[in-house]
DNA sequence: CTATGTCCTTGACCTAAGTCAAGGAATCTG
DNA sequence: CAGATTCCTTGACTTAGGTCAAGGACATAG
């Protein structure tokens, strides 16, 4: 999807015989921080998390992937985190090796993941700012305004998100932990910002007041 | 320098043409986030930090940066943060609009800003588990070992670094404040893990005790 | 070399978020 | 569709780090 944007149709083509789908059940880890990385992936559908771990086993998840997004483009030999399933979801695999041979003779490619990489700094510049000088309120804020946009890009419109990923996760998303989230979310439901609706439906009632706590996105 | 490492000498000869030294007192601004990004920039000497604040004042600093290193390289419109001299430094400028061009025929330049770039999200997401999972100790030991980690790759040797920034700059990159991050300094110097030296030189007495601290880097 | 500002440190106190614990609501599984 | 997990929520209490306040140590400038 996004990697194929700028091609042409016979580029295409070069580009999907490299491409093998991966089918995924919730919880299913892709592959681990440390691991050689020896493959790229497109997610099509579905949510994935990518996270660090400390010995201890403190986690942080770096980030939520969805339809569309890519990880592992680290030109790196190992992978620097983990990723996992967050539901059933589809990827589909490249090998690194292929990848770099093709873009050798498609720069178009490589400028594309150019771009990619420029993109996912501004966010983890981003996330920076939230993890070390937010609020658990401004957190979840902008937790929620995050994936209104990413359901946006989808083509869902609406003020309602579908909020697929636990509350423990999106405290190790936030800096937080469990509970705080929960109080969070209770806290925005009785100020009538937020309505929790049934099977992890969350409906943004009121996204003036949200994006006025989030602090400026 | 590292933009330049894959080229030959006529190639770095039309990379330096595009090229303006500029010269910064401490404390001088480079660019403000919102900008129009008109620029990329190369640190020659001195330390420049880069930041985002919310709308109240508070700041994240988002990185450091030393000579050899780049700021600037968003494939945005405008400047996603904002940057500042630490210390009196030196920087070349490169105007955007030229260095696309130039990139169009060199792409080996290309190729050397993803790998950059790449290397960056790594920072990053190391950086995220920082912020959102480790405590203040954890956060000042990795803080130094970053330090003392810069200061091998510009060649110096020993166990001794330059803190050239202040104690509110690094809570700020830290997501401390002030207050914690000196008492954190004295808590490891009366442990006999630091010493604090004349002229923001901190001397790395015990880097195996601090490695142990920081979590695994 | 003395004055003046800035930065750093330390102390006393406070609070946002963490921890521990226990019920309740979903959601899988056979 | 009962039983078993897992996840979510809420309450009571604790604590790491923040806030406020005041000296002290460096710098830089005159």
């Amino acid at each position: 999807m996004t990697i194929c944007a700028p091609l042409d149709s016979q580029e295409l083509a070069q580009l999907s015989a490299l491409m093998t789908p991966v089918e995924l059940d919730a919880g299913a880890p892709l592959f681990d921080e440390g691991e050689t990385a020896r493959n790229v992936f497109n997610v099509t559908s579905g949510t994935i998390k990518v996270y660090k771990l400390l010995p201890d086993g403190r986690r942080q998840v770096t980030g939520f992937l969805f339809p569309g997004d890519f990880l592992g483009l680290a030109k790196q030999a190992t992978y620097a985190f983990s990723a996992e399933a967050v539901t059933a979801s589809t990827v589909c695999r490249f090998s690194r090796d292929k990848l770099e041979a093709l873009m050798q003779r498609l720069p178009k490619i490589e400028q594309r993941l150019l771009s990619i990489a420029s993109n996912e700094l501004v966010v983890a510049q981003e996330q920076m700012l939230l993890l070390g000088r937010k609020t658990a309120r401004e957190k979840v804020a902008s937790f929620l305004l995050m994936l209104l946009k990413r359901a946006r890009q989808h083509g869902r419109s609406g003020d309602t998100v579908t909020v697929t990923m636990s509350r423990n996760d999106i405290g190790d998303y936030l800096g937080l932990t469990t509970e705080t989230v929960s109080r969070t979310f209770t806290q925005l439901k009785q100020n009538g910002i937020i309505q929790l609706l049934p099977s992890h439906q969350v409906r943004l009632a009121r996204r003036d007041a949200l994006e006025e706590i989030a602090g400026g996105f």
